[in-house]
DNA sequence: ATCGGTTGCGTAACAGGTTGCATAAGGGGA
DNA sequence: TCCCCTTATGCAACCTGTTACGCAACCGAT
């Protein structure tokens, strides 16, 4: 069975290709019976038209690259959806990249996006320069930064004041009386860790409390990454008290560890993790958090490169969501 | 800046379109000499094919469509890794389709992947009848079901053995001395539903153990629904004393429903469920579940879509894995 | 010198849409 | 009746690759 195309539809219809690619787009007047004629042999026939080849012409493709560096990680999940509810509803598709944050991977695959000629692109990179990127921002396409930036992206970004927030959480740590306080800080590669940690730095200074190096766990970002760091903190002679977690796998990990260590939360240890998940209301103990409006970064971030979209150049501003204290029992 | 084409590279070479692209596709012998010329005027230009123009010619997008209902399931996300894993290791990319398993979301979305002439399409589909995936069976592309298969389909399936998985967990219950034994059974409508009430309905009748309907609790699937289950279950005058579940998200929504009431588990109700999760671990209490091999299913999945792609209209086997019960505290 | 068989590459048709330009038909005014 | 204008549609070039077919140049053999 050969694909039906336009051709067949003209044919069927008794008019020319123009008119039916038209009647399809709304891109001039066409008679009313002659449109019917046309839906009715589009219809008959099962014509569907060919993105291939409208893209050809129109070098535009209606699908958004979208890169992320986890998608396991209900954070990232949760943005996906928020992102892809509005491409959606706006007549665009999704291409999903997901890379592990490794740097390789995020560099193949925005060279094939570039090929595939997506619209725009979404990025929850995992470089930290604009080296990867650099080639999209060179063919004009738009670009928005998720959840990670970096110093002189040339893009709109969309996240939440992780400062403020790893500021918050430590703040309620302080507020509970613990003054031993370390820090799973994770990838200082990444922007959004790198101001976590500040947030951190910055609680501490304010109470007076002094910042110790040994109590300052860079990691990956998987869950096995938060458990040895746990445990990697939990064996030092002095310990602290109470842990600001940077990250929601790292949360994770680290009360595995601390089970594995028989350890108990918060008796020998406050947590205060990032990232609400729901499975940390039934945790034990039910995990303080800082939340992130992680739906709305998501419909946010879809929003602006569709509006860079339309708008042409139109300079696009940065978002940025607080977050909240999810207070529980870990502290 | 004007989009870099073949004709740019051909000229800058010295060679026409076709040796170009014989070049970079190795379809057929070019002098070593003029392949260097050619690759060094790619470089210097910076050329990037153009996939459009690519698959209008050849009939192929080296796309595979993945339709899956709930991406912020980490069991779904945990599929799609491994499908992506794969379908990367082989030059394939992803557009990714989340339905929330609303049917006319995947009517539209299988309209999309038509039109955007996938070469095929991995689908947990949430429809369980072949109408809205017909279409893409009569255009001959493969189509491989993920998770959930109907009667009639007549595609290739990948999942778990779900009868022999339910029939395991309920077991394991009976086997704990239960008697009394509810089950959340989710959403009917889906294959994989239906066969695990019917492993529970199984091990039941094997140990001479009535089901009563009331203590059967069909709902949609996410986690209020998993809550409001639960509590419509403890709510009864005569509850159960343990319950099957047979969805994460339920569980993790009835963990909550018992918290709200105060209940405790297993004390009060022993709980097993269907999908590990790496938070079941760190739980109160830690669930007892069944788990799937989700990443090695996910590839399976993916390697059968390009098996099917190769080897033309070999028939594709279905793939059955088994659960692996995994007892924690919950019981 | 002629011929057949490689070797290496170019020409042009095509894939399936979009769109600028052109044109036919019909109506109204001079 | 002629001309111009409007209305509704068609023609064909173009978007950027792929590939069937063909041809020139060179080789050694006769």
């Amino acid at each position: 069975m050969r694909r039906i195309t336009m051709a067949d539809v003209a044919e069927r219809a008794g008019v020319s290709k123009a008119t039916v690619s038209h009647v399809i787009n709304e891109t001039r007047f066409v008679e009313e019976a002659t449109k019917d004629r046309v839906r009715e042999a589009i219809r008959a026939l099962g014509y569907r038209p060919n993105t291939a080849a409208r893209s050809l012409t129109t070098q535009r493709t209606r699908i958004i690259g979208l890169i992320v560096s986890d998608v396991t990680n209900t954070f990232f999940a949760e943005l996906m959806r928020g992102i892809e509810d509005v491409l959606v509803a706006n007549g665009y598709s999704l291409m999903l990249c997901n890379t592990n944050e490794v740097l390789e991977r995020e560099e193949y695959y925005i060279d094939i996006l570039l090929r595939q000629g997506v619209d725009g692109i979404i990025a929850a990179a995992t470089s930290q320069d604009w080296d990867a990127l650099n080639e999209a921002a060179k063919l004009q396409i738009p670009i928005v930064m998720l959840d990670r930036t970096f110093e002189n992206a040339d893009s709109p970004y969309v996240g939440v004041n992780n400062m403020q927030g790893a500021y918050l959480g430590t703040r309620h740590l302080i507020d509970c009386g613990y003054r031993d306080i370390g820090i799973l800080s994770g990838f200082q590669r990444l922007s959004t860790m790198r101001e976590r940690l500040a947030g951190y730095e910055q609680a501490l200074a304010e109470a007076h409390l002094t910042m110790r190096p040994e109590w300052c766990i860079d990691s990956p970002l998987r869950i096995d990454d938060g458990k040895s760091a746990m445990q990697q903190l939990m064996s030092q002679a002095e310990r602290p008290r109470a842990v600001f977690v940077s990250n929601n796998l790292l949360s994770l990990g680290a009360l595995m560890g601390l089970r594995e260590l028989e350890l108990t939360c918060p008796a020998d240890v406050a947590i205060v993790g990032f990232d609400d998940h729901p499975w940390a209301q039934v945790s034990d103990p039910p995990l303080t958090v800082l939340r992130q409006p992680t739906y709305a970064i998501g419909e946010t971030a879809a929003h602006k490169v569709l509006k860079a979209l339309n708008d042409g150049d139109a300079q696009i501003p940065s978002a940025l969501f607080n977050c909240q204290l999810v207070i529980r029992d870990s502290c």
